[in-house]
DNA sequence: AAAATTAGTTTACAGATGTAAACTATATGT
DNA sequence: ACATATAGTTTACATCTGTAAACTAATTTT
């Protein structure tokens, strides 16, 4: 039924992660923000799913912690969470989306203007 | 826990609710794409479902079936979304997202210069 | 009038998700 | 060595979702 992917809570800890590089179970609740703060035990399971579905990697330290490593690249999670929102919501099309982001004055003209003059400064 | 909102299967129907005006039950059941197509009862619960939560409403036509409507708007419901994506993966900013889309190949130059152009042609 | 359809509602049920405790084995601190 | 903390794993449990059947009352069709 469903598409198994990452879920918003693990979600949370793949940022810390990619954020941060390796980090410790301790680390992780530390790190998380006060809205997302939860029991160790809660991150403990979020983490083990997260191996399972070879999402995190648990790193064995010798003479200390284990730390945990994201095993998927953030810009193709990215990519792939790009492609099905624009999917669901803008059947597709990156037109109709920036269309609709420039009239809620999400993205304003200057900000287009930059971009391009950034994309012509690079080639 | 969660947020209360409308769901994937839910959303198939409000799709065709905000393209198509207002349908009777079995309008949307064979309307519904192939990939999305449902048995009439189940898209009776999402229905009622909807009902429930104010996002649609059943309209009593005399002499011929219900039919049903969206009660929310289009618009309103992709401010949020957008909102809600912007902030989920781009801590909010949509520089962010522009320029991930651009990387990502899925905005080019020209499709800037086209928005740039519709936009001054607007004001 | 009898049969079929509709509309609304309730019930069902498996899988996903968020949250967390418990249990086991191993490692570490004191 | 003993107490404590880790790491991994299992179990628990309520809510949300997708899917659909069943039941009731009203309406329509034949």
């Amino acid at each position: 039924m469903k598409k198994y992917e990452i879920t918003d809570a693990e979600l949370e800890i793949m940022k810390l992660l990619w954020e941060k590089g390796e980090l410790t179970l301790n680390e992780i609740v530390e790190n998380l923000s006060k809205k997302e703060k939860k029991n160790k035990s809660t991150v403990k399971t979020l983490l083990y799913r997260l191996i399972e579905k070879k999402s995190v990697k648990s790193i064995i330290n010798k003479k200390k912690e284990n730390t945990y490593r994201a095993e998927i690249e953030k810009e193709k999670y990215l990519k792939k969470e790009n492609e099905s929102f624009l999917e669901k919501l803008y059947n597709g099309s990156t037109n109709k989306l920036l269309l609709n982001f420039v009239e809620e004055k999400k993205i304003t003209k200057k900000d287009l203007e930059d971009l391009l003059n950034l994309i012509e400064s690079e080639d």
